[in-house]
RNA sequence: GUCCCUAUCGUCUAGCCUGGCCCAGGACACCGGCCUUUCACGCCGGCGACGGGGGUUCGAAUCCCCCUGGGGACGCCA
């Protein structure tokens, strides 16, 4: 057990995203290696644009991941009261100030330092005012005007900012609700964080955060900025690339197991290894490996992945976890070929979990959807024969499985003078309705006796 | 525009701190071959990178500087 507390802090605006998964599985892992508390905290405090859906939405994509959090969910619309007390404490201690200045004035401040060329920062113009009238207004932190805010990145090194970079910013609003850079401080100062950490994207906030941990008097916690994630453009992830949402890629078919081990190779790694299970991960997980820079997300890599873990399981597992699938396809599995045998004949050729449902549809059609061009070329009156040879053989089988079957195939094969592939192909089309698919005589058995029967009469009718 | 971060194959990366073992290794993708009744799997092989320029050094992917590229931040969003 260590004193190891990191957290991941979602605010609840929409799906958990790519990027998200990975800084919360991150700081998983690093909580579970060293012993430590992994704390969940939901950023509600834009009540706006939070909704209950987002936050059961992120939860459950979480729980899919295998993301399990120690302590939580908290919920920062339930703490204001917490940081009303800090914000008249900072009032009082002169740490902080009324600003009158009103939005449509900030605009245009903006607009002319932008003009101007430099950083578009607040003026500090209501920063020593001396009145205070009874108008609306902002509170705003008294940010140190002079030296330089720096900490020691557990990622990326020394990271350091002159002050003067830095502006007063707003910590309540005119409705005297609490801004994000100041309940972030709160809430990761009381809930005992040792370490924060989070994207890179929240660099620039770190250094504005740490002045006010020692406004507050609170310690001061280590930090770690993970690198962005890009689409293949280079540009940050969005939905122009393709899904972004983590629950989309369990709908695309996608195992969790794929998605972690995905994650966790983008930007680090361990060697030349590719392939970790969580609990290797656990143990071999470590900030020193995480790369600097932002890395591009690539799906062929995922698949790759995903095909590995699905081939990993066994077939009852699979069968458990595709089922839905097939259903979504409008078939019914009760009545048809037993499915973990059918899956265990598609595993190796799936890489998606929609995939292998896709794989197993002839199995569970009462015919299947016959391919024109393969019909035309596999389902003739040359093969008149061959079908009709071939319902004789299979009515009169005594053992209807996969090596007998054959045998007797090959027998029927070298009496007709065929070559094997010449008779495999038909029966293959007539049994699935196209080429391509699993093993024939293994297929063949798992249809068993009534549904190869059922699919040769349907060859012979179409050649008729 | 200003500030911060960053830079090895198309992509993810190893190597960089502690220069020589690196005319740079692995993985995905791609190409070719083998296996094979099909499609796949698998196996074997191939293509392919130290962003540029200056230093330092006997020697630099590795150390230093500049340039350039990429990302991020600049909100009464988080």
């Amino acid at each position: 057990m260590s004193d190891l507390r990191v957290r991941f802090a979602p605010s609840p605006t929409g799906y958990l995203h790519i990027g998200g998964a990975r800084t919360a599985l991150f700081n998983y892992l690093l909580a579970k290696k060293e012993q430590g508390i992994f704390v969940l905290r939901i950023e509600d405090t834009d009540l706006e644009r939070s909704t209950q859906e987002s936050v059961d939405a992120i939860l459950q994509a979480m729980d899919w991941l295998g993301l399990s959090y120690d302590e939580g969910p908290f919920y920062q619309s339930e703490r204001s009261k917490l940081y009303m007390s800090k914000i008249d404490q900072l009032l009082a201690e002169g740490k902080a100030y009324r600003c009158y200045c009103t939005p449509e004035e900030l605009e245009a401040k903006r607009e002319a330092a932008q003009q101007n060329g430099t950083k578009p920062r607040y003026d500090g113009t209501c920063r020593n005012r001396s009145d205070q009238p009874d108008a609306p207004c902002v509170i705003r932190f008294k940010t140190p005007l002079e030296g330089a805010t720096s900490f020691v990145d557990r990622i990326k090194g020394t990271i350091s900012v002159d002050n003067a970079e830095l502006d007063d910013l707003i910590i309540a609003r005119t409705d005297g609700s609490p801004t994000y850079n100041f309940v972030v401080v709160i809430d990761d100062a009381e809930m005992g964080m040792t370490l924060v950490l989070r994207g890179d994207d929240h660099i620039n906030n770190t250094v504005r955060q740490i002045p006010i941990y020692q406004a507050l008097g609170y310690p001061v916690p280590e930090f770690g900025h993970v690198p962005m994630i890009l689409g293949s453009d280079k540009k940050r992830l969005s939905k122009r690339h393709g899904a972004t949402s983590v629950m989309a890629y369990q709908e695309l078919g996608f195992l969790p197991e794929a998605m972690v081990n995905y994650l966790v190779r983008l930007g680090w790694s361990f060697g030349d290894e590719e392939i970790f299970s969580m609990a290797e991960l656990i143990e071999k997980f470590s900030l020193e490996n995480v790369g600097r820079s932002a890395g591009v997300f690539n799906p062929e890599k995922l698949l790759w992945l995903n095909s590995h873990y699905i081939k990993e399981k066994t077939p009852e597992q699979l069968a458990e976890l595709t089922a839905p699938f097939i259903e979504n396809l409008s078939l019914s599995i009760a009545g048809g070929p037993d499915l973990a045998r059918v899956v265990k004949s598609l595993q190796e050729r799936a890489k998606t979990l929609v995939e292998l449902a896709e794989g197993a549809e002839f199995f569970y059609r009462a015919i299947p959807d016959y391919n024109p061009d393969d019909c035309a070329k596999f389902i003739t009156s040359a093969q008149l024969e061959l079908f009709s040879r071939l319902r004789a053989l299979f009515s009169s089988a005594d053992d209807f499985s996969a090596v007998p079957l054959k045998e007797a195939f090959s027998a029927l094969l070298e009496e007709l003078g065929l070559g094997f592939g010449k008779g495999a192909q038909p029966l293959r089309v007539a049994m699935t309705g196209s080429r391509g698919g699993p093993d024939l005589f293994e297929l063949v058995e798992i249809l068993g006796r009534e549904r190869v029967l059922q699919r040769i009469d349907s060859a012979l009718e179409r050649i008729s």
